[in-house]
DNA sequence: TTTCTAATGTACGAACTGGTACGTTAGTTA
DNA sequence: TAACTAACGTACCAGTTCGTACATTAGAAA
């Protein structure tokens, strides 16, 4: 696999590094006990011994693998800059984060289902993980109150289930479309029906709010 | 473990629906890959032998998993009688039919997400399945329909969109709860939380046709 | 240059796992 | 009651899969 070029080049961050990415699609699309470790060293360029030499195990590397995407995902849940948006537009623009995100990373959708079926037994393990997450329920409840303030906003809603009903739109859409377009012959991520959801998404959530 | 009895009493029916009983925990618990096929028979009375003489093999019993969940489901669609009811509680009570259904079948629940991690491969194989779905879609396009009439809601949503709707809501819910517990420590399932959720998403769908 | 160690490669083993060959028995039918 | 077959059980095999023992080498340090 590594000969193309013939040289052998020592790097241990890279090597490292390029076991957690095969790893990461191996894992999204075959499951923690789908996945076979001879497959993933096979897709780099490097041997399963250096698995078992960075990482320790099958298990150790799918835990980095669930950290490292969790990781990222904090960053770009960021980029939402809604403190100069009115109370609805930032709402509309807070979804249309998360929408743009899922469909972006359907890997990391995929191991969020993944951890699901193993009732997050990892996840519980990487402790780090769970105030990450906490920053965009934060923004959005920032929002909500100011919306309240203005009179635009029902007092009586939880930011986390807003989170929830976002999270839950966007997450289907990309997790299910398979059974989705089997069942009733639609492509739920048809590029032409994408501004479509994006919308949809966006009124549903604000006249949720609505007071 | 059949020895409790010391009796032996030969029941194809019996031993095939026990099969299929035991075997639906276990795909929807760890899996296609991560069931066992030894694991399965031995939370039977009878042997690893039977699936072989009754299914094939492990990839057809999985199939008939799948056929008999689904098939079940459409049985509990139809219950929902909405005629005698206002366009606006008619929508809201076939949400919540969704939503009690969701709950009530974890394990369906779960064999979703096993068979989309999968592509949705085996379920192209049972193309009965099908049109078995649509008619819990025919029966809340009826209900929108009449509220476009009355003038109560948009005239421009599909109803396939607001099963879309319902469905994310509900399935989030259930099969998420595990990363979203770990996430943010709060139980989608609890008890004293399921009128509030039942209500919510019956305000979100409302709230999204109204004019 | 020599030494030393982190990094890497190879070969192999033990346990697991889906599947099968073959024998046995319950219950029906003639 | 003898014959027959659907239903069932046991033992085993062959391929797979995670993991490891051991050998080797690139490149830094002395």
């Amino acid at each position: 696999m590594r000969a193309e070029t013939g040289e052998r080049r020592r790097d241990a961050e890279r090597t490292r590094t390029e076991l957690l990415d095969v790893a990461t699609d191996e894992f999204a699309d075959r499951g923690y006990s789908g996945a076979r470790v001879d497959e993933i060293a096979a897709r780099t360029r490097t041997t399963k011994r250096m698995i078992y030499y960075y990482f320790g195990g099958k298990e150790q590397l799918y835990l980095a693998v669930l950290e490292r995407a969790y990781s990222e995902i904090r960053a770009a849940e960021r980029t939402a800059d809604v403190d100069h948006l009115d109370p609805t537009a930032a709402v509309r623009r807070l979804a249309e984060v998360t929408f743009d995100h899922h469909e972006a990373h359907p890997a990391f959708i995929k191991l969020v289902g993944v951890e699901n079926a193993q009732q997050a037994k990892h996840m519980n393990h990487v402790a780090r993980l769970v105030d990450l997450n906490s920053s965009a329920v934060d923004l959005l409840a920032g929002v909500l109150a100011r919306g309240v303030a203005d009179g635009l906003f029902r007092d009586d809603v939880d930011a986390l289930d807003v989170h929830m009903m976002i999270s839950s739109f966007c997450f289907f859409r990309v997790a299910n479309r398979h059974t989705w377009g089997a069942l009733f012959d639609r492509d739920l991520l048809a590029p032409d029906r994408r501004e479509h959801y994006r919308t949809m998404l966006g009124d549903l959530v604000t006249g949720y709010l609505r007071k």
